[in-house]
RNA sequence: GGCGACAUCGCCAAGUGGUAAGGCAAGGGUCUGCAAAAUCCUCAUCCCCAGUUCGAAUCUGGGUGUCGCCUCCA
């Protein structure tokens, strides 16, 4: 198995430091508000690279921290005129309600910033005794310059990050690239003690300790956005390594961008979806599917258009399931030997540092083969048993058979107006039989526009919704 | 100004030296009075130029274009 590491910029055959094992640490949401449709590109990503790694038999360790003290988070709390544990409380609720709705599995721990303020002292004390910290205006700052490799993840020289470029130079600081580890709180501002006085943790040093607490000083992977890199993810190398002189992570990953229509999303080109409007619009598996078409490290394009081939495409599994007739035959396609080579190809797929790309296309040959009239059945089940298992690697159908029940159940008409529909239907029968296609048409154009769709089956007429 | 990424059919997208996966759309066949649905089939030589090689979408050099990071950001 090959994954690309950011470090090394290349890929590399992952070799995990315990074997069998497999600790795995992803940034979480800052919880100020609902996470948007490109924050859950991460979030489904790494939910796949843990599932792979589950289906591959490793026992895997997942963290994904939760910021709940950050200037974003002050700021949303004055503006909603609230307190910022109110504000904390609902948007944690918020990230948990739609991560499950797009079918993500719970972390193995969630931990939160604040209820890590004592041992991010300490740890900062530490990076202090061994001088790699300063003070400076009332804050605390970490060094760049005492860390040798700084810039390592990156591929940034300390004197190429041009001091001022677009942020104004904090004079209290020696280099423009020192990052503050402790930052004093104004007055109004929640605040804890400390040996620098009243403040709160820098962002960087967050993530630094808590996977040190959770998953030791050196684990197997460490996931994110591709923004993260720098200065975020460089600065957490720095502080780790300052400290334990190890390798503080065996394997980068960065997810590339989400653009809409072309452009980055942001607020003030009113562009901006959050996860939850989404989903109100799309299934959690078309969304799963979308992300999962193209490679993770690259860019993506959100749009209606995509969605809606997305939609459409998904519907190549669900109707190949129809097709063998999957709740009826449950039990026997769940227990039917899977498809040898085409789990192998899915398998070199996702070895290939997570092509999901390819992996979807050996599902879709999948759905072909099980839809397929002229298969023999025992191929065709086969097919739909592999779909279902592959599938769920990928973290589909997770909601399966209430999907193919919605799509076979016909919504009923009842009463008068079934009467009257059926009368319709009689009338249009009769008026075929005459040869009468203007009527009969122009009785089907008319039902059409009321959102009723005619169907001619070998059965008579039916209606569609 | 510094650093970096990408450019493959109408659209989306795999492919990293051995002769272009897949999805959507489109076209055609079957079925149907017609349509819809279903089903079967068809559908690219890889931005430009030069080079390396028996052989390049894949490597090298030079263009052109798009994008990202250097600031909080997934």
């Amino acid at each position: 198995m090959k994954i690309f590491d950011t470090l090394a910029k290349k890929k590399r055959e992952f070799v995990p430091q315990q074997e069998g094992k497999v600790k795995l640490y992803v940034c979480g949401p800052t919880v100020y508000n609902y996470f948007h449709i490109g924050n859950a590109r991460p979030f489904l990503f790494f939910d796949v690279v843990r599932r792979y790694f589950l289906y591959q038999g490793y026992q895997v360790t997942f963290v994904q921290n939760l910021t709940d003290i950050d200037d974003k988070i002050i700021a949303q709390a004055q503006k909603e005129g609230v307190d910022i544990s109110q504000i904390n409380e609902k948007y944690i609720e918020a990230f948990q309600e739609d991560t499950r709705a797009l079918n993500i599995m719970p972390a193995d721990y969630n931990p939160k910033a604040t209820e890590y303020i004592d041992k991010m002292i300490i740890f900062l004390q530490e990076l202090e005794n061994k001088g790699y910290a300063y003070q400076a205006g009332g804050d605390l700052y970490f060094q760049v310059s005492k860390f040798a490799e700084y810039g390592k993840l990156s591929g940034k020289k300390l004197e190429d990050l041009r001091a001022g470029a677009r942020v104004e130079v904090n004079s209290a600081k020696k280099h423009p690239a020192d990052f503050t580890l402790w930052k004093a709180s104004k007055p109004d501002e929640p605040s804890w003690d400390s040996p620098w006085g009243a403040g709160r943790p820098g962002w960087h040093s967050e993530c630094v300790v808590m996977s040190r607490d959770l998953l030791g000083e050196s684990f197997d992977i460490h996931g994110g956005g591709i923004d993260l890199i720098f200065p975020h993810h460089e600065n957490e190398i720095a502080q780790a390594e300052a400290l334990s002189s190890k390798k503080f992570v065996g394997y980068w990953m960065h997810n590339g961008f989400l653009n809409i229509e072309g452009e980055k999303m942001s607020k003030s080109l009113n562009n901006f979806f959050t996860a939850r409007d989404i989903l109100k619009h799309y299934a959690a598996d078309v969304i799963r599917l979308f992300f999962l078409s193209k490679h993770y490290r690259t860019s993506i394009d959100f749009n209606k258009k995509i969605m809606q081939e997305s939609k459409v495409a998904l519907d190549n599994f669900i109707s190949a399931l129809q097709s063998v007739d999957y709740l009826s035959y449950k039990v026997e396609i769940d227990n039917c030997e899977l498809l040898k080579e085409e789990v192998a190809t899915f398998v070199i797929a996702m070895d290939d540092d997570f092509n999901t790309a390819k992996a979807l296309a050996v599902l879709f040959g999948l759905a072909k083969l099980a839809k397929k009239q002229n298969n023999p059945l025992q191929i065709r089940q086969q097919a739909a048993a592999t779909l279902v298992v592959l599938g769920k690697v990928l973290g589909f159908f997770s909601d399966l058979e209430e999907q193919l029940k919605k799509k076979a159940a016909q919504p009923t008409i009842q009463g008068l107006e079934e009467q009257l529909l059926s009368l319709l239907l009689r009338y249009r029968t009769i008026a075929k039989q005459e040869k009468n296609w203007k009527l009969a048409d122009k009785i089907r154009d008319d039902l059409q526009k009321l959102g009723l769709k005619v169907v001619d089956t070998q059965e008579g007429a039916k209606i569609e919704f």
